[in-house]
DNA sequence: CACTTGACCTGTCCGC
DNA sequence: TGCGGACAGGTCAAGT
């Protein structure tokens, strides 16, 4: 999926479109995207007004006034792109938009507002979903409970960061980041990323990669994690903001989908490989594999 | 306990 | 052009 930046993304683009939006009407053709009772959609979502859109981890949550709050998953391939009172079908949508007329085949939720305004959750896969939740009970599904700290909040240290890891100490350090009970919201693209700019082999065991490195790791990472931000997230496929738009931090990836392409630091060739079960990118110069006895 | 695999889905790309 | 297989940004469950 979108993993944080791409998340957040959303998130800001929606936090300005859909606070004081009054739902009129929800419409769903997939009951593993839209599963709630029907009686709770009925009192607690048609003509709840929305406060706020927040983010945790990967996860949306759209507050209500009604002290339900709508929880967002976008998985691999979820969109959330809200369009306005005559923005929804139609021709004149730039170049850098994926998506056109809205509903397409790959909407399976979406929100009417009383403004003649919508939100559509379009997905491909179907791996994503949207849950309508009594807002106090958020924090206590599963996902939450578990779920490790945000790594760009204020109070998260490196040392807080290099603690957490060695909790899994004898795992690589792929699997590790990619582990959303330590850190949230890290996924494959960052993780990849976070490595080549800490020099780091993602088979290596946490234990064995020096403190220095770690805190190194921890500086990168947060900065691509920053960037990205800023660039609107990564469009490899299907990601797009609130707006429909893609994201531009892809044309700044280092090794992300870059196999074959000279390493920008060494001109080593990017090679990919497969890590903790996922495409991994390195540089094999810059990252060399860990001797393993 | 930690790692791997399969499942959830659809679409695309690549080799034959 | 068609077909089969691998693979795709995430998580969860089950098996080893």
């Amino acid at each position: 999926m979108p993993e944080l930046p791409e998340v957040e993304t959303v998130r800001i683009g929606l936090q300005g479109f859909l606070p004081g939006k009054v739902v009129k009407a929800v419409h769903h053709d997939w009951p593993k995207s839209f599963p709630n009772a029907p009686a709770d959609v009925e009192q607690f979502l048609i003509g709840a007004r929305i406060l706020e859109v927040k983010r945790r981890a990967k996860v949306l949550l759209i507050e209500l006034n009604t002290k339900y709050s709508l929880v967002i998953h976008l998985k691999m391939t979820g969109q959330l792109v809200y369009r306005g009172e005559h923005e929804r079908f139609g021709a004149g949508h730039p170049n850098d938009s994926l998506v056109h007329d809205l509903p397409d085949k790959t909407t399976h939720v979406h929100f009417d507002f009383t403004d003649g305004s919508h939100l559509f959750f379009n997905d491909q896969r179907k791996f994503g979903w949207v849950r309508l939740l009594p807002t106090v009970e958020v924090p206590n599904l599963d996902f939450f409970l578990k779920v490790g700290p945000e790594p760009l909040s204020d109070d998260f240290t490196d040392k807080d960061f290099i603690q957490r890891l060695m909790r899994r100490k004898r795992s690589n350090i792929k699997a590790v980041l990619l582990d959303q009970t330590v850190i949230a919201g890290i996924g494959n693209i960052y993780a990849d990323e976070g490595l080549w700019a800490a020099k780091i082999h993602p088979e290596t065991h946490v234990e064995d990669v020096p403190t220095a490195k770690l805190k190194k790791l921890y500086t990168e990472l947060r900065a691509v994690l920053k960037l990205s931000i800023e660039k609107g997230g990564s469009t490899d496929r299907n990601y797009v903001n609130a707006e429909g738009k893609k994201g531009s931090y892809m044309s700044f990836a280092k090794v992300f989908r870059r196999e074959g392409k000279p390493c920008p630091r060494c001109g080593t060739t990017i090679i990919k490989t497969r890590v903790a079960g996922r495409g991994t990118h390195l540089c094999p110069h810059c990252q060399p594999k860990p001797y393993i006895d």
